[in-house]
DNA sequence: TGCCCCAGAATATGATCAAATTATTTCCTG
DNA sequence: CAGGAAATAATTTGATCATATTCTGGGGCA
């Protein structure tokens, strides 16, 4: 009854209400990229809906989301999982994001601000850190961050989007990939290319993401080839 | 382990029950591509809800999943609506469709047998007969369908879905324009792009493809850029 | 013009029905 | 008599609906 006035008192909690869906969403999609739900793991709704103490129709709607974007697959009749990359996934992966990456980078240098490369090189520091301490799950979330960033950086949201899209697909494989080699062996181009981006050079930029991509995803390749037959 | 012999006798008929939310997707999907859901038109779940005849639960499930798929947004917090493509949409979306598109062709005339050529051409000589009719609807529908088609063929699943994606976003605005001009002025390059194939001349089916691509979204662009100004 | 109240829409829960998978039992065969 | 396969029973899970609750937006009143 009481029309309790929206309490605007408290600037850092500007999300006053998230409906439930979002919140498991979330939580779910971190679960693909970060957390303990391994390719090839099924789940069941209900399951779900115990682990993560909600109903069972925020639940649903999640997974809708999660199916549609090509986090989760419907595994034939009962279950859904995160799928399992084929060789030929790979590849199409590799192929996608060697061009979707690159041409978001050109646009990022283009349009970045002092501020946004900042940002950046924060998290980058903080990935060292993360890499320095054996931190895989911080490694993985920053490295996500990072590149995630630089979608928005680019103003491209079709484009964002569709690279968000594929990260989502090859997370998981990631996660279990770094898992088996540890953090120290994963070099990357970040410093490369923050310095083609404060130098205005979009084309370097772009070069040497594309380059961090083919780097990391052709380890992904080797690893899943040699280690698992199926996956 | 003794792989339980399922009944594999009849594959054509192997849809008995298809579940309500699926059914929904579909029918706002083709409302949204083929149909009369006009960009910025806003729809609400209860009204969905009666106008499909279906309970409230499945229609959120197909709302939630065309959402993900930027079929629809979030129009504010109370409505969903068919998205109104800026200038810069358009241009995102040529670029990924210059991409992708002709990628798909590529390797679809490498893997095409020659079942998959008759029907490529039985599609498109009936979108010649739509077309002499200037049946939109028709010409709208198997327009789609010879190009998914195309993406099928090619077996590279992801990026089939990314052009799917594609589609899902500015077949609408595609509609309106089409609906504007009529449909005798719809030039298309599948004819050459049929011929490259027969050839197995992937490079010439991809360039075709690519023009066919350019040709239309730029008339797209064209056609919102002087009408709307908001569009 | 500004504020408050109300109608309506969206979100979320629990229950119910149907389908499927699993476990158990029984029967047949070697 | 023992082992296994098929059939059936039981539990689990998914899909849908009806309903309660919350929140937003608009209209009426001061």
């Amino acid at each position: 009854m009481t029309t309790t006035a929206q309490d605007l008192s408290t600037p850092e909690a500007a999300l006053p209400r998230l409906p439930a869906h979002e919140v498991i969403y979330r939580q779910l999609r971190d679960l693909v990229l970060f957390g303990d739900l391994a390719p090839g793991e099924a789940v069941t709704i209900q399951g779900l809906s115990e682990r993560l103490g909600a109903g069972m129709t925020p639940v649903r709607e999640a997974l809708r989301r999660l199916i549609a974007e090509g986090a989760l697959v419907f595994q034939g009749n009962r279950r859904v999982s995160v799928p399992l990359l084929s060789a030929d996934n790979i590849s199409e992966l590799i192929l996608a994001r060697q061009w979707v990456d690159p041409h978001l980078a050109l646009r990022a240098t283009e349009r970045a601000r002092l501020s946004d490369l900042n940002q950046l090189r924060a998290l980058d520091d903080e990935l060292d850190v993360a890499i320095a301490r054996g931190d895989l799950r911080a490694y993985l979330e920053l490295n996500y961050r990072f590149h995630k960033r630089l979608y928005e950086i680019a103003e491209a949201p079709i484009l964002a989007r569709m690279a968000d899209g594929l990260w989502l697909r090859f997370g998981p494989s990631l996660r279990v990939v770094c898992g088996r080699m540890g953090t120290q062996n994963l070099p990357d181009k970040h410093k490369a290319m923050l310095e083609a981006m404060q130098a205005r050079d979009s084309e370097a930029a772009a070069r040497a993401i594309r380059e961090d991509v083919i780097q990391g995803m052709e380890q992904v390749r080797q690893s899943l080839e040699q280690s698992g037959a199926l996956c």
